[in-house]
DNA sequence: ACAATAAAAACGAACGTTCGTTCTATTTTT
DNA sequence: AAAAATAGAACGAACGTTCGTTTTTATTGT
């Protein structure tokens, strides 16, 4: 699987999401139609990832906001009660996404190893693809409420927990060599968070996502790999390792 | 070397960095004793890592600040013009202090292994020694002004180019293996920064930053090191890889 | 040794501005 | 003409900053 395929299989553009706002607090806005909600929840968010990427949430202004989604203030507050609100529907909303296609991914293989390939993987796509959200949730997480931040830590931790249970199915089967699962977990996390957040890094040295992710697994593969694992690695997926220096 | 023996080498509490920001700022501050201007920037930077850790810097307002350190608004603006100067003071003050330590580890040894080990562990250990700095000079990176925030993008630059010159040292010596050395360096910030970012984490899981550095030097050698420099490895520095399972 | 005096530092109320939020009049859509 | 959505002026609270005054510390003269 490549970025382009990963793609295909997402609803790229940001309406789903919109419109499950929109359902989700249905009570608590002003505005009834959904068509017209959609559309400025859109406009709304755009707004936020942009003005929030250079100085943060608290810095933004609802005149900022305002004036970037050229709607009126009193418009603006027909979508959310407050701006704390709107910081927690933003929240609470990436990570439900995040989770749920992590999810789908999590139960696509039997085999250890391609079951962390295809997670890997699909974390860094995602993250590729849903970049706002991603570095959204990282960088503004401190503004949050002490029960919302607790949702962030638990994501944290439940995404870690899939990558470990992986890594001791592996051990089990002898595929992978015995390690602290839990810290190599850590670490892939860590490789995977640097690149929706110095994306400016990469984007300045051409590099891209499969290029990346690719390095990403021969680093943890030549950690984790049992011996065994290694020799079957060449035969199954050719083109897998391409990375290696032939 | 492990953190213990790191933290002799240094000069623990802040006032250093305290003096020093006394020195350079010299001009723009009213006070002018020493010893009163060093007790008390200690005294606001500990408060401002504190306050910044939760709310974020912008989000602090002076009044915090200033119920923090018992210190009145008047007396407060008598060590920095404005809260925009305070926040390029600690800035600029963390990132020379970084530089300067890291260069005089990379001058410590002249082979490539060894002195990728020492820069690697030094990194991490000075990152545990002064995570405020750390940690509030990647998180307030973006409030900063532009020519400001191009120090902060050339520092990163700067200590990728230190590791890139070492594995390619290391790589015309036969000990690592031909690689994508600037991506590989890449990879080492990103688990060094993960250190300080998550440290909650790691506390709660009660994971000491010298087996962190451990595990991370094994991840990076399992990648980069060569058939040849392997073998070398066992002999030399025998208590080095305990890590690896027996 | 001790007032008297000058210098340094701290105080905190007050200023103008900007913030998030509200509200009613108006426009747009159905 | 009824309902939905927007506009933008207005509000009090909170912001960063200033400044005249008071308190503390250091220096001087006797």
């Amino acid at each position: 699987m490549n970025y382009r395929e990963f793609q295909k299989t997402m609803n790229s553009s940001g309406e789903a999401i919109c419109k499950e706002v929109f359902l989700e607090n249905q009570d608590a806005i002003r505005i009834k139609k959904e068509k017209t909600a959609v559309k400025n929840f859109k406009k709304i968010f755009d707004a936020v990832f942009q003005i929030t990427y250079e100085k943060g949430f608290q810095a933004m202004s609802m005149r900022d906001l305002s004036s970037k989604t050229a709607m009126s203030m009193g418009a603006l507050y027909g979508y959310f009660k407050s701006k704390e609100e709107l910081l927690a529907i933003i929240q609470k909303q990436g990570r439900t996404m995040i989770q749920r296609v992590l999810e789908t991914f999590f139960h696509e293989s039997d085999d250890p190893v391609t079951r962390l390939r295809h997670l890997i993987k699909a974390h860094l796509f995602l993250s590729e693809a849903a970049r706002p959200w991603f570095y959204f949730t990282f960088m503004e997480a401190r503004n949050l409420s002490p029960a919302a931040l607790e949702s962030v830590i638990s994501l944290e931790e439940y995404t870690e927990d899939i990558l470990v249970t992986i890594l001791e199915q592996g051990e089990a089967q002898g595929l992978f060599i015995q390690r602290d699962h839990r810290l190599t977990a850590s670490i892939i996390k860590s490789m995977q968070q640097d690149w929706y957040l110095k994306r400016w890094k990469y984007t300045k040295r051409d590099i891209s996502v499969d290029y990346y992710a690719d390095y990403v697994l021969e680093v943890i593969e030549r950690f984790c790999l049992s011996p065994e694992a290694i020799e079957r690695r060449t035969s199954p997926e050719p083109g897998q390792a391409g990375i290696i220096a032939s």
